[in-house]
DNA sequence: CATGAATGAGGGTTCATTCAT
DNA sequence: CATGAATGAACCCTCATTCAT
């Protein structure tokens, strides 16, 4: 009796829901999330109010799909990293740098009001928020851990050394992103990656890893397809 | 014809002044910048709605205010550390690294909102966040180039350096004040130190730093009298 | 070329609408209509939004439909009672007293949104509410006049008492449908009769008006089997 | 330090609030509780949206201020009947019943939306409603209870009666404000007083309860200075 | 100078209704 | 006929700011 919604009309809705988020993403880091309006969002992704509130509960509700997308790549680098370093402990650390550089890069739109905008822990937005952040910082800590247990780096304290790489990370991609030419990423990952590795006591010759570095760049486009703000 | 403020009544406006930025602070770390409202800092500082304007012009300007106390507090971190590693390098670059967490950290009720907090450059108060960031970040580049001319440290490119070391040092503070505990602040620190003094290319003996960070610690003693948030 | 609707269609239609006026009529008496939306109905009648605009043209209409099903109902009690109380007015009288308290009590799920729900008469909702209850109070007055002029009763302004009867029994039953457990309903129902047929002037034996709105409640199965509130 | 609001500032401000109270009954009243907006009341009471919310926390909170209103002027129609009725039953009743009618008309800018507009119980607003409509209704059952012990009226049940009365009363009130021309007031209450005595058991002179009710409608002079609706 | 009443644009959200599929 | 995505006016409420007292 009920009628089922034909495939095409599913994948109308994804594409909406896809406009809203792309837009939402985009204001989000260009204004904040509490500088962006329900109406803004709407306006830029070409809908109706009531059409949004029918593809999302709520504003945080958009703000946690925004943040799960994010969180979903994050984990899969972290995961790709902890394999490839068995065998290449000074590439792989490399590698995964390049890679979460270049994440936290073409997600520009996402990552500064996902990873830092905030006030205290008070709102839902916030609690989210915080919630990410560790899952983060542990997923690194970890990687960290089991590198230091294969005895492939040596740090004094694996806890402190996760913070330093994720923020020196962090605040390089920041960095880069304020500049008004945002060409020389490459150049920036290199230099980010030898301070690290440095640290971390993993030698490493530049000629090798600037390669490298090219490489993951190249298979993930998304990096650069939206110059500094 | 002009009166002339008398010198008690300007201690009177200045106190009232203090009164409120402390207020300010308190929330805005509590709570967040969008989250306070003048009424709530008005009411914790027991003054009315009126007199916060005749103290300040705007919410905005309140911001400002409190932006410059910390300003000047890390421009002297960075200038007394400039003069110190001209003779010890490593003792000094480990001296000004604990010397500027434990000022993020006592300056949690405001480090976290004004470096962190919001997304992007819209509002005047954001203008200013990201202004003072880039302040931030040049006085710690100027100091490693120093350092860097001098032959006293060995990195690859002293902007991606700084940039590594500003956020390590803001994560490890970040992640130190969230944690339940907050009284392993000087183990934090030293490890801290230890991992970018590495990737500097300073060879530090953990013993003899140790003493030095509790030493600063110890002369700065808001750094923990707060406790973890 | 005009299609017939064949019988069994419309019979499916008919099933359908009284299944949408089921579930409004138990939304809107334990919600109310104005915290009742259409998504509601819809959803507690298993059909489409659009299915609904199908069947009534709006909310209001919705609305009306319920009204007029109550309506007739208390049309043929006062119809029935003018008959019977032509041979025995106290017997008759409070035959119909029982009955349009059952009734209402039967009707919770419309009662006392259809009677009291809402303030004036500005949305058309209002104004059909308001010509309803105009007309109950008229075929209350109606009753009392032809019962007055046969010389059955003896009341000083049969408008008067024509109002105090409805409401009387009508805070009865609220008050009924208010309480906990509602299995009392015979003994307020007796009680409530008892009352008003003094003031109308009618003399009657307990004993013998009991078992009658025993039957009454027994023929109208309904009133009970809801409980209270 | 702090400066204290000057009586003629509080005077200001009762007034004020007075006229949003005034407005807002009149509003309910015509168009009812969920068909006036705030943006109705203010724009009645001649002040803005924010004033609005500095003399009322809330939609609810200032439905409750109306509700207490009345509330306190039935408990004292009530008190008083208590006392009187100790030496002169029917007059006293009677007396009571006048003015609890004349303070029903005499709101009816609040009563019918404070006694009647409902849904159900699940809004902050119709909780209050039903609270209130159960402290009357006991009020009422209370004072019947009292009499019948002083052995003054004779029912077979004074629950059952309390709620005949005050629905007699109620309904008879909300004819009459029906009614195109209101001016016959006090014969309506003089008829719905001698049916509700009948009931009661208590005998009565119309000649010697008529001027006692014109005299309470003289005493309150509020009853008739709106008209009917 | 201190006060707090007054302002109103703008916030997030709801919902009766329409119409292309 | 059934469907549910789309609409947008209207809802209640917040809050930075002003200014008469």
């Amino acid at each position: 009796m009920a009628y089922r919604t034909p495939p095409h009309v599913q994948e109308q809705k994804d594409l909406r829901r896809r406009q809203i988020l792309d837009a939402a993403a985009s204001l989000f880091s260009s204004h904040g999330y509490h500088e962006t309006s329900i109406r803004d969002v709407v306006e830029a992704a070409g809908i109706s109010i009531g059409s949004f509130y029918f593809y999302f509960a709520s504003k945080d509700d958009l703000f946690d799909a925004l943040f799960a997308e994010m969180s979903e790549a994050f984990l899969a680098v972290m995961t790709d990293a902890s394999e490839t370093t068995r065998t290449d402990p000074a590439g792989g650390t490399a590698e995964a740098i390049a890679r979460a550089m270049s994440l936290i890069a073409s997600n520009r739109p996402l990552s500064r009001f996902l990873l830092l905008e905030s006030g205290a822990g008070t709102t839902l937005f916030e609690v989210r928020r915080k919630a990410n952040e560790q899952r983060f910082m542990t997923l690194v800590h970890d990687f960290l851990d089991e590198m230091q247990e294969r005895n492939q780096i040596h740090v004094t304290d694996t806890a402190s050394a996760a913070c330093s790489l994720m923020g020196g990370l962090y605040f390089s991609i920041l960095a880069w992103l304020s500049e008004p030419q945002g060409n020389d990423l490459p150049f920036r990952i290199l230099h980010t990656c030898l301070y690290h590795l440095k640290s971390l006591g993993l030698t490493a010759d530049p000629e090798a890893i600037a390669p490298r570095i090219e490489a993951v760049l190249a298979r993930e486009p998304s990096a650069c397809d939206c110059g500094p703000l």
